[in-house]
DNA sequence: TTCAAGGTATCATAGTATGATACACGAAGA
DNA sequence: TCTTCGTGTATCATACTATGATACCTTGAA
């Protein structure tokens, strides 16, 4: 009914997953009926996929405030994934070394549909929470590393991408008009990579380079944030962005099972 | 059938799970087969559930091999687990100075059953790619975060848990002798911390400290690894020791939503 | 004590998931 | 070129499973 007309369509699967996406960062805790609620599904259907997941393992229930939790299988599904992308085998230690050398945050990025997600992330500095963990998706075109992305794209594409792409405004720095975007784009299509400033937080500067792929277009970026009390964009560029482009250039845009640790449950 | 005769256990959505789990670092990408025969269920039952987390996104297709990857949806469950988790928000900003301080990997263990999960990882040197993603799970009793946790529990726990955890060899040097490990543990009970020597990997050295909990049960624990080239026990515990206890011990107890971000999807 | 809200349990029914089967495609081999 | 095999895809009648209305508990507030 309220799913496809479709028999290769399990609708209960379906329903369950959107149980799990009821959990985000505002919604920590959930109640059946706050999942109810929050999934669009009666109580019965909520009662019943919700249990399920509690007995496979998905999800925790405090047995005294009858709240559902995200359970530790979560994050065992990230460890599932990182095995799985063969960007980060190749990335991680390059990337810990560039962070070692900087001293400050280093993220790779990869492009997601229309946002951008952070993969791996090496916080050097405290910073506020959200920028600390992986799994966080951006509009692409708030940041610096899914504008240096999108430059290595052709231009048609660049210009659809600028004008369709959702906008959110975070701060009231967050660049809203697309024409201030384009511009930036296109610098970074001249330049090879992107800065921006207080897109996502005040304060905050980004600088990211592509890691260029396949046919030259950039799915992932190696990104820096940085505090714009202690950086400039002068430094910025005098001072981490060669490292960085170093780092993404030194990626093999050849994708292909370089991990050469695939076998080793052990490891 | 196969699955649990109970009216609140919906079937489908548990069969769709077993997909999920299909994957691991061994199992990276797989093929309609590979799933059904991975996860038990026939060609048709495996077609509709893998074609319904495709289309919901939790599954990735490749158009041309027709395999199926874990998509980035994965990686948004454990930013969805990691704002759910009160322990996260309190340690992360210390673990970051703490390996920033020590200049060695710092990682935050946690209980999950029998096992630890390391739910975050602060690597700082070059290693081995498991030891830099998180999710890993691992038997509690082969690690120095396991066993610095259970040297909380009391004496009839300590025992049982000893007696009855999985232990898997993964190096030659993995203990597999339940009663050194019991020593190890009880030593721990005595230090308030352990120390555990080519566990998981030859040459490496892990310590860990426990956080308290509530009723003095650690639920969670410090750890650090150091490679025993560079590093000797006698060493470790003038340098690194009172640093982790340190910052475990500044861990509240009061596992009450000190995030203090909770509310900030900007962020 | 009463009431309201949320969690749990039950059940007859409809409808959806089932899985056998048949078809399509490409690769490997003769 | 023609088979054969392994896979992926599509179809369909049937039965079983998910459904959701309802009623029952429990808890905490009024």
């Amino acid at each position: 009914m309220t799913t496809k007309q479709n028999t290769l369509y399990v609708g209960s699967l379906a329903k369950g997953l959107r149980l799990l996406r009821a959990f985000d960062e505002s919604h920590t805790e959930l109640t059946l009926s706050d999942l109810a609620q929050r999934s669009g599904l009666d109580k019965s259907a909520t009662q019943r996929l919700a249990n399920t997941l509690h007995i496979e393992g998905m999800l925790d229930k405090d047995p005294v405030t009858r709240r559902f939790r995200p359970s530790h299988a979560w994050l065992q599904m990230a460890y599932a994934y990182y095995w799985s992308d063969p960007l980060v085998g190749q990335t991680i230690p390059k990337l810990i070394s560039l962070s070692q050398e900087i001293g400050e945050t280093i993220n790779l990025a990869e492009l997601s549909g229309d946002h951008i997600i952070y993969v791996s992330r090496l916080p050097c500095k405290r910073t506020y929470f959200a920028a600390t963990i992986i799994g966080r998706r951006l509009p692409a075109l708030s940041t610096s590393a899914g504008r240096a992305m999108l430059a290595t794209f052709p231009e048609d594409e660049r210009r659809a991408a600028v004008d369709n792409w959702p906008i959110i405004q975070f701060t009231p720095c967050t660049t809203l008009d697309r024409g201030s975007i384009r511009d930036s784009v296109e610098r970074a299509v001249h330049d090879g990579f992107a800065i921006s400033t207080g897109q996502m937080i005040l304060n905050e500067i980004g600088v990211a380079a592509p890691i260029p792929g396949h046919d030259g277009r950039a799915m992932a970026a190696v990104q820096c944030s940085v505090s714009a009390h202690t950086w400039t964009r002068e430094k910025i560029i005098a001072e981490i962005l060669p490292q960085i482009q170093d780092t993404a250039n030194s990626i093999s845009p050849s994708f292909q099972a370089q991990r050469g640790y695939s076998r080793s449950p052990a490891g």
